[in-house]
DNA sequence: GGCTTATGCGCAG
DNA sequence: TGCGCCTAAGCCA
């Protein structure tokens, strides 16, 4: 590890030079523990990324935030929005706060649902606050609605334990393929927008989706115009045709 | 080169 | 509810 700058300085001294032992994920939160029990916090935010590559490293250039080296590659972090040295207690904290993550192996969808069927908050506001579950981003949100035939503002009373459950098991396939390849696919086969003569969309999303960033586009299934609106100052996409339940 | 946009979220008011 | 953070890519001229 080494060469934290600018307003990440603060732990650089006591880092440089110190063993990555321990990375983990709790929703959108990376934990990175080195040597004991030394913590540093990463918080991607919406510009961050890790770039990687094989050694030797290049001269760091520009605003690099943190750089880890292995015995082969190494993983520059630039445009985080939070890295920072915390204390057990403050890492504890952090982890208090957030609902359960579908990529771990700890995932409770009954706790989730728990607090989506007491909340009589629309399902495109549960989704996303990290609270009820950690983890679902914008693009999840609306794929996971889609698929599931959900109008965005139903409430979250409304949603049966059966509906859920199979929105949950749905999300950990979802997610998991997500982490595998390193994009969001979300449309079936048999949906495919290819298999019927139209044009893939690919975005650096990377992915197939049904509605995400589709706005004003036919809906792969029912051909309805997808619309978009701001929910809570984030953009929303849904299938009028296909979402109403 | 400038402008717009974006997978998130904490904070002020 | 709106702003600020902070970076890169896509688009336009």
């Amino acid at each position: 590890m080494s060469s934290p700058q600018g307003r990440f300085a603060d732990a650089a001294a006591l880092l440089d030079g110190q063993v990555l032992t321990r990375a983990e994920a709790h929703g959108k939160h990376l934990f990175h523990t080195f040597g004991r029990d030394r913590v540093v916090h990463v918080h991607l935010g919406l510009y961050g990324t890790f770039d990687e590559g094989e050694l030797p490293a290049p001269e760091p250039r520009g605003l690099l935030r943190l750089r880890f080296e292995g015995e082969t590659h190494y993983a520059d972090l630039r445009g985080p929005t939070a890295c920072e040295l915390l204390t057990r207690a403050e890492v504890a904290a952090i982890r208090d706060r957030l609902g359960p993550d579908p990529l771990r192996r700890d995932f409770d969808p009954d706790r989730v649902y728990q607090r989506i069927s007491r909340s009589s908050s629309p399902l495109a506001t549960l989704l996303m606050d990290q609270k009820v579950i950690s983890g679902v981003g914008n693009v999840y949100r609306a794929e996971l609605l889609f698929r599931h035939h959900l109008d965005p503002q139903t409430s979250g009373k409304a949603l049966d334990k059966g509906t859920w459950d199979a929105m949950a098991a749905d999300l950990v396939v979802l997610m998991k393929d997500g982490v595998r390849k390193g994009r969001i696919d979300t449309v079936r086969p048999e949906d495919d927008p290819r298999r019927k003569g139209r044009p893939a969309r690919r975005d650096r999303h990377g992915g197939e989706v049904y509605v995400y960033r589709r706005a004003g586009m036919p809906c792969h299934v029912c051909g309805t115009e997808v619309r978009t609106a701001t929910h809570a100052a984030r953009n929303l996409f849904w299938c009028p045709g296909c979402q109403q339940g």
